[in-house]
RNA sequence: GCUCCCGUGGUGAAAUGGAUAUCACGUCUGGCUUCGAACCAGGAAGUGGGGGUUCGAUUCCCUCCGGGAGCACCA
């Protein structure tokens, strides 16, 4: 439907570029294009007359049991209206389509996105519940379009943080034979404190900063039986609790990389840019000045022969083309890294252009408090288990109070739930924004939220649960106000989706979602399906069944799980 | 100081240069003997200031004001 309307525009309009979608208001019409706008530009007419032209032109060959009326609005808008039968042919097709929504035009290309990134002896927090979700909705709009994705995550299990856990690890050491008996969460909490505790000392204290200065080398260089077995059991403990993070997340890595496993590939690399005279010495440090650029300088290895994040991060990509040759390499992090990326794009620009020229680096905003700023260091994080704690508690008794559900169902459910309100709550916004957090008052469960996403579609499936079976129907008893807006709105499905997959940003196709959710609850709320009368019934349990299906495939998008029941 | 990001009803957000700025929360009004009220219907309330480009600016440019992040050996 959108497709022959777009055909038809395209035709009277000679292939120049235009928009077509919903107008402002619904009464404008059906869809709108500003066609007529750019047919003005090109050949210096008004766009009134414009649109008048084509308005004619599309009428004269437009067939009048598809077309029903079109309009002319100034300053130059055309406006259209479709017929009943030319919706409800169009509802027949997104029925009987297989993968509804789902395109081909990335059919071949192989992509790997990074998100995520914990640390291994700090905190998994709501940043890197961010990035997690962001992530994640990258790489899945990204296959709808059938690219080959592989996700990866990067970590920091070597460095100056892993000397300060470690430090704070051996402060308690009488402690230590104790915790290891006890539950994994007492486990990772002795790190997380391990890890704070050796912050404040690196800041506050000459000595402590010295030792764990030496303390840094010693990890590093692997010289010290009591500090191995430390650290290899800090670095368990961290590792086994993000891989049941990720999986409740609902991501799968291919691969988990280690800074540990990249520092030498990145000193070559370091190497070969101090030989091609991209980087220099600088004060005993090997550095890049960006300023040519527009850039800052960035040291690549410190003056102790340490390599930095830098280089750590160039022999990363090298690593990463080296084991997926990829086509694009998308790696998402928190926006205060931001002009640094810049600075390591500029430099893998300069000495492995092939590679740069494939990477895109996306970056989010941090989720704030109104009171100020999170620090990992001051131990002031809000952790992602935490948060969901938090909002399942608040969720409470509320869930399956309609349905009895078992406390095991209900847990399951909850959980779900309060993912999706998290997820949705980050994805409904452009990645690049900040999100101010509340507890009190953020995390909504009505309106715009992930729970009546979810709803809308708890409702439909116990519609059609109610049915029972049902066949096909003749969708021109699909006639009132409610069902053709609907079925205009599903038609309006591939598009946001190829849209946000364009993009890299699913934020559009959250708010395709919640207008659809809506449409379909007013639909719910005016039109009985189970009581209407024959024929009109198997029509809208069809057109129930579509919508869902939608929903459910646009949550998925978005790494949010449906429930049956909640 | 320099660079980048941001400023939209009381609050939080949306708007690939398009119409009368959209939505949610909160607030006010109305709707459950009806397929689930985590819902639906309705009201009040908004683009930081000033210039410019354009048929058209929340969007692009300039400037001022306000907020955030980054700026040499952390990641």
């Amino acid at each position: 439907m959108l497709d022959r309307l777009r055909e038809l525009i395209s035709g009277a309009a000679k292939s120049a570029d235009f928009q077509l979608g919903e107008p402002e208001f619904p009464s404008l019409g059906h869809f709108t294009t500003n066609a007529a706008f750019a047919v003005a530009k090109r050949d210096g007419v008004k766009p009134i007359e414009a649109a008048g032209y084509l308005k004619t032109e599309i009428t004269a060959v437009a067939p009048k049991e598809f077309l029903a009326k079109i309009d002319v609005a100034p300053p130059g808008f055309l406006n259209f209206w479709l017929t009943p039968k030319a919706i409800q042919d169009n509802f027949a097709v997104i029925a009987g389509a297989k993968n509804y929504g789902l395109e081909q035009v990335l059919k071949g290309e192989k992509v790997i996105v990074e998100y995520t990134d914990p640390n291994p002896f700090k905190e998994f927090h709501i940043g890197h519940l961010m990035s997690n979700a962001i992530g994640e909705s990258i790489s899945r709009v990204i296959e709808t379009q059938g690219a080959e994705v592989q996700r990866l995550t990067y970590g920091g299990d070597v460095g100056l943080h892993v000397a300060k856990a470690v430090f704070g690890a051996l402060a308690e050491k009488k402690e230590i034979e104790s915790v290891r008996s006890k539950s994994e969460k007492e486990q990772l909490k002795f790190w997380a404190d391990a890890y704070v505790y050796g912050s404040s000392k690196y800041d506050d204290d000459e000595n402590s900063k010295k030792e764990i200065d030496e303390l840094n080398k010693t990890v590093f260089e692997k010289s010290d039986k009591e500090v191995n077995a430390l650290y290899d059991w800090g670095r368990e403990v961290s590792i086994k609790y993000f891989l049941e993070m990720f999986a409740r997340l609902g991501s799968r890595f291919a691969k988990n990389y280690w800074e540990s496993e990249v520092t030498e590939e990145g000193l070559r690399a370091v190497e070969n840019g101090l030989k091609k005279g991209i980087l220099e010495k600088s004060e005993g440090a090997i550095v890049f000045k960006g300023e040519p650029y527009g850039l800052h300088t960035r040291v690549f290895v410190n003056s102790k022969g340490i390599p930095t994040y830098e280089a750590k991060e160039l022999g990363l990509a090298i690593k990463k083309f080296k084991d997926f040759s990829f086509d694009r390499s998308i790696v998402v992090t928190a926006n205060e890294q931001s002009d640094y990326f810049r600075v390591l794009l500029k430099v893998m620009d300069l000495l492995m252009p092939d590679v740069a020229g494939k990477t895109v680096h996306i970056s989010h905003g941090m989720m704030r408090f109104a009171s100020g700023k999170m620090s990992s260091r001051k131990g002031n994080v809000i952790t992602a288990e935490a948060l969901l704690e938090q909002i399942k508690k608040k969720l409470g008794e509320r869930v399956g109070e309609e349905d009895d559900l078992s406390p095991a169902e209900r847990e399951v459910v909850t959980e779900k739930i309060a993912i999706g309100a998290v997820k949705y709550s980050i994805l409904r916004q452009s990645p690049g924004q900040d999100i101010v957090f509340d507890f009190e008052k953020s995390l909504s469960f009505e309106g715009d939220s992930g729970p009546y996403l979810q709803y809308a579609y708890v409702r439909a499936m116990n519609i059609l649960n109610k049915a029972g079976n049902f066949d096909k129907a003749d969708y021109g008893f699909l006639s009132s106000e409610e069902e053709l807006a609907l079925v205009r709105k599903l038609s309006l499905f591939p598009g946001a989706i190829s849209f946000a997959a364009e993009r890299l940003a699913v934020s559009g196709l959250a708010g395709y979602l919640y207008d659809l959710a809506r449409t379909v609850n007013r639909f719910y709320e005016r039109k009985p399906v189970l009581k209407a009368d024959r024929g009109v019934r198997e029509a809208r349990l069809n057109l129930v069944a579509v919508s869902a299906k939608v929903l459910r495939t646009g949550l998925n998008i978005l790494g949010i799980q449906t429930v049956d029941r909640m």
